[in-house]
DNA sequence: CTGTTAGCGCCTTCAG
DNA sequence: CTGAAGGCGCTAACAG
C-alpha cells in the first residue's frame, strides 16, 4: 500500500497489456474473462490512474478556476454554493482563487489560471475593464463574468437597476419623498451606479417633489456606521443602503442614538441576506438568489465549454421582500407588534 | 493566437535545445546571450509551459483538496480566507469540494481528491469518524483535519472545552445561577460536547445551586428561533445559544414575545460574528479567530508537504467578548445607554 | 554552459 | 478482441 502503482503494474498482474487495461479503464472491447482478471488485479493493487499523464493525453483538466472578490462574505458563499452545485455532478473541480477586491490581482489570477491548464474560468468580478475584455478575447479558455455585465463577454448577473426600481417604486407608494441613499464607489458599475440609478429614476420620475441624496460608504457595517451623523442631517424619510450590510450598519447607529425605525425614519436593503430577518426592526429588502445565479453562470460555462447553445434567458429572479423597516407615511401610524420571524424568512 | 505552443517551438525559433529553454524556466545555467533570445522567442509565441506535462514529471502538483461542510457560511468563508492566505504565496491553489454537512459525501470527496493527484488535503470536519482515521493513514497523500480533533490523525482546532469553560465562568461571576445552554447534536463532538462540557463544568463547579437545562437545536436561526418557547419554559436568568446563529435566533424569540434582554434574560453566544455588534442589544460572545485556524491549518499542511518538523504549540486565541446582552445580577440593575457601536468590535 | 537521451503514465492508432 | 509501438510536453541526468 502506498507506493504508487501504475497502470503497467496492473497489466502484468493480470497478465495482459497495457493498452487492455486502458481499454477497461475507458470505452470496452474486452472479453468479459479479460475484464474480471484487470478488475482483480486493479482491486489487489489499488491503483489510482494517474491524473496528470490522464490529462496530458486528453488535454482536458476537468478543472475550472474560480476567482472571487473575497472569501468571507455571505453572498460569495451562496454564489460558490450555487456553481459546485452544476460542476460537481458535471465532473468539474473548482480550483479557487482570491482578489482581495483588487482589480489588478483579479486579472493576475485570471491569467495564473490559464497557464494552469483549467478548461474555463469563472470570475466574480468587482469591476470590469477593458483589460477583462481583452484577456477573455484573447484565449482560448473560456472565461463566464459575474457581479458585472458587459455585452463584449460572456456574463451575467442581476439586475440591479431593475431592483433599485423595485426600493424605488415601493418607497414612493409609501409616500416617502426624500431618501437618503448610502451607496458605493461607482467603480463597481453594478452596485454603485446601476442600483442606484433604478432607484432614483423610479423614486423621482414624474414627481419634482421627490429628492435623493447621496452618501458614499464601504461595503462594511462599520463604514456605514460612520456615515450615520452625515445621513441623519439631511434629515430624509427613508435611507436606503446599497447593500444590506449598509443598512444593518445604520440601523445600529439609529439604535444607538435612540431613534425609533420605522416610527421615526425608515430603512432598506439590498440584498436579502438572512440575518435581515432576525434583528429588529426586520430589515425589508429586495433579495437576490445568489445560489441561483451561482448555478446559472456555472451552466453558461459549462454550455460554452461543450460548444453548445447558450441559452438566452438570463433573467434572474429578484424577490422584494417587505418586513418592518418601512413606515407607510401615507396611512396613520399605529405601533404593530414584531411580525414572527416565520413571516419574514 | 491561441496554437498550443510548445517548448519544442520556442526552442527552434530560438535555435537552442529543447532543454536550455526548460532549463530557461527553471533554475538559471544559460549564457546571457541565449537567455536573451529565449526570452524573445516566448514573448513572441506566446508560450505557456503546459501544467500537466509538467506535472506528470515532476509529481507534485502544487494542487492542496479542500474539503468544507458548506459554503454558506460566515465562519466557513473566514477559514477559507486564512488558508488561502498561507497557501497562495507559498505557490499552492486549492481545489474544493463541498460535503453538505454529511459524513458520506465528506469521505467520498477525500477519496476522490486523492485520485485526482492532489498533494495534500485540508478537511473542515463536522464529525471525525473511524473511516476518515482510517483513511488518513491508509493514504500518503498528507491530510489535516480541523473543525474536529483527534490525536490518531493531524488536527487542530479551536479549544471548545476553553471557550465553554470562559462562558461559564464568566456568568457564575455575573451572579447566573441557572442556565439553558442552547445546543447542537454530539455528533459534532466540538460544538455538541466540548464546548458544552466546559461550559457547564465552569458554571457549575462547587456550587451545588447552579443548574444548567440542555435544549439541543439546529445550526440555523430558525430552528433556535423555534425553541424559544421551549427554552422560556424552562425560566433561566440566561440562555447560552451554542453559536452566534442560535443566540441570534433566540434574539429575535424573546424580542417578539417583549421580552427585554438582558434586563429580563440574558443572552451569550459562541464565534464572534461580525453581525453580533450590529444587532441590538450587542451579542457578548466568545470569539474565534478563524481565519487564524485557517491559516494554521494550511500551515500545517506544508509543513507536513516539506516533511518538515511540525510547530508543536498548536493553541488558537480565544477572546471573551462583552456586550450588552448579559446582565450582571450581583448589582443592581440600571438601563444603560446602547454602547458605541465602535467599542463592540 | 549546452545538446542528447530517456522516460513520467497514459491513450491510441495500427497491425494482427 | 488484443498487443506493440509511438507520442502528449516537459524535465533531468548524462556526456560533451
Amino acid at each position: 500500500m502506498g507506493a504508487k502503482v501504475t497502470i503497467k503494474d496492473v497489466a502484468e498482474l493480470a497478465g495482459v497489456s497495457k493498452s487492455t487495461v486502458s481499454r477497461y479503464l475507458n470505452h470496452g472491447y474486452i472479453s468479459l474473462e479479460k475484464q474480471k482478471r484487470v478488475r482483480e488485479a486493479i482491486e489487489k493493487t489499488g491503483f489510482k490512474s494517474n491524473f496528470f499523464a490522464k490529462r496530458l493525453k486528453t488535454q482536458e483538466s476537468k478543472l475550472v478556476g474560480i476567482v472571487l472578490p473575497r472569501m468571507d462574505s455571505v453572498t460569495v458563499g451562496k454564489l460558490l454554493s450555487g456553481i459546485n452545485r452544476i460542476f460537481d455532478p458535471a465532473g468539474y473541480q473548482g480550483i479557487l482563487l482570491v482578489s482581495h477586491l483588487s482589480i489588478e490581482k483579479e486579472l493576475e489570477n485570471i491569467q495564473n489560471l490559464q497557464q494552469q491548464g483549467v478548461d474555463g474560468i469563472l470570475v466574480d468580478s468587482v469591476g470590469l475593464t477593458d483589460r477583462h475584455i481583452e484577456i477573455a478575447k484573447s484565449t482560448p479558455v473560456p472565461i463566464v463574468y459575474t457581479g458585472q455585465w458587459n455585452e463584449a463577454v460572456p456574463s451575467i448577473k442581476i439586475d440591479d437597476w431593475a431592483a433599485g426600481r423595485m426600493v424605488g417604486a415601493y418607497l414612493r407608494q409609501m409616500g416617502h419623498r426624500h431618501a437618503v441613499f448610502a451607496g458605493v464607489t461607482p467603480t463597481d458599475k453594478a452596485v454603485g451606479i446601476e442600483r442606484k440609478q433604478g432607484f432614483i429614476e423610479a423614486f423621482c420620475e414624474e414627481r419634482p417633489e421627490a429628492h435623493v441624496d447621496f452618501i458614499e460608504t464601504g461595503f462594511d457595517f462599520l463604514s456605514a456606521y460612520n456615515k450615520g451623523a452625515a445621513i441623519l442631517e439631511l434629515a430624509p424619510t427613508v435611507v436606503v443602503g446599497a447593500t444590506d450590510n449598509i443598512s444593518l450598519g445604520v440601523l445600529r447607529y439609529l439604535h444607538e442614538r435612540g431613534i425609533r425605525v420605522p416610527e421615526q425614519i425608515s430603512v432598506v436593503g439590498f440584498g436579502g441576506y438572512d440575518v435581515g430577518a432576525v434583528v429588529y426592526p426586520a430589515l425589508t429588502t429586495v433579495a437576490f438568489d445568489y445560489e441561483f445565479l451561482g448555478m446559472k453562470a456555472a451552466q453558461y460555462l459549462l454550455d460554452l465549454l461543450a460548444h453548445r447553445e447558450v441559452e438566452e434567458n438570463m433573467t434572474l429572479p429578484l424577490f422584494f421582500v417587505e418586513r418592518e423597516s418601512v413606515r407607510n407615511l401615507t396611512a396613520k401610524y399605529e405601533t404593530k407588534a414584531p411580525a414572527s420571524y416565520l413571516e419574514l424568512t
